[in-house]
DNA sequence: GATCATACATACTGGTCGGTATGCTATGGT
DNA sequence: ACCATAGCATACCGACCAGTATGTATGATC
């Protein structure tokens, strides 16, 4: 038998302070609370992370970007059309996104209310993410531009930063509804609000 | 002289109370903190408050309710065309926006992200500031309907949800960019997407 | 199979937290 | 003038917190 698995160890870690984190914000979490679930000890969390800001940060790096890159910039490389891969991306969160979520929000959305403006470190990490979500966008909807999905009149990366916020802002704020319905509603109103990046764009209203 | 003015300690212990909320969170507030600065002490704070809980209460219902309302729903009222409204406050916002705002963001979004999942009764007060906002927003999107000024083809509240879900969203990434340009930005594409809820909108664009 | 760094485990510490117990003091009502 | 009470001050408490000191077990290396 197995007995020192030093990477098990770190992940267990990096996902139980993850899960406390988005449940009790960075500040709120105890490390003791982190350990209760897991097996490990604090011993073993001060051997892997030299305190608590680190293993905050690593959770930031190696958990919370990559599932949101995967979730949401990745997918829209595949569509030649990007405002057809943001309506896409937004359909399929609609179907998958996990109850917590919905109740807890963006993990990454609650850390930066939360840390950005108390610790730089932080800032700096989660700004990264939010620029790697906002250039995602912005160079597919350049690509857009020159296909002719996406009118020309617009800023690419004003436009992204305005995604991006608009998105983060629905998931804050559906958390306080604490409830689907109106989620779905405004998600529905972003998706409208994409057509009208489209070249094609028309207002469907001809009445007085 | 006189010594002792329960409504101004009370002032005193909520503005406080507010700006190391603002800054901290409520978890991350520290009583000691709050009464630093002013001349209270904590004998007079839990003569005014019975609890932690319930000064936070306070600060939600008695600062940053009226605070925000009559920034954003109270001018919205002397417009008859709601756009127009719209699109002032921000011009307005984006003018007058202190410093620290654009730095700690918008209080009612910190505080939802932070306390909405773990405390009812934080919930149910910032969802109620947040339904006054909404309702404030939609009541006037269908006056403007009457009027011929917005497109009625859309549906009121759910895009008064999602007007406000797009503003505290910037709020929020601004904060992580602490950078004036990108608010901007992102406060420019909002406005122009206000533009196409007028029925007389149409795409500039004619190019290929 | 002795060595030694890595990977843990346990018990504890100083400090800060929200909250309380107790007492004083100014002030409005009579 | 007095007194009841609201308004406030001080000192303290137990709980929890992040972090540490110190030890032990494991597995690779030679």
């Amino acid at each position: 038998m197995v007995t020192k698995q030093p990477d098990k160890t770190r992940r267990a870690l990096l996902e139980s302070a993850m899960r406390e984190m988005h449940r009790n914000g960075f500040q709120g979490a105890s490390l003791d609370r982190i350990l209760e679930g897991t097996g490990v000890t604090k011993g073993a969390l001060y051997h892997h992370f030299p305190n608590k800001l680190a293993l905050g940060y690593a959770v930031v790096d190696e958990m919370i970007a990559p599932m949101l890159l995967n979730q949401w910039v990745g997918p829209l490389q595949e569509f030649d059309n990007p405002i057809d891969g943001l309506q896409d991306g937004v359909a399929r969160v609609m179907e998958t996104m996990p109850e917590d979520f919905i109740k807890l929000g963006c993990p990454l959305n609650n850390l930066i209310q939360e840390m950005a403006p108390i610790d730089e470190g932080f800032r700096i990490r989660l700004e990264a993410v939010l620029e790697k979500w906002r250039d995602g966008i912005a160079s597919r909807l350049r690509h857009g531009q020159e296909k002719g999905h996406v009118r020309t009149d617009l800023d690419p990366d004003a436009m992204a930063a305005f995604l991006v916020a608009a998105l983060e802002g629905m998931a804050g704020t559906a958390k306080s509804a604490q409830d689907r319905e109106v989620a779905m509603a405004m998600l529905n109103v972003y998706v409208k609000t994409l057509d009208t990046l489209r070249p094609t764009y028309q207002v469907a209203e001809v009445s007085a």
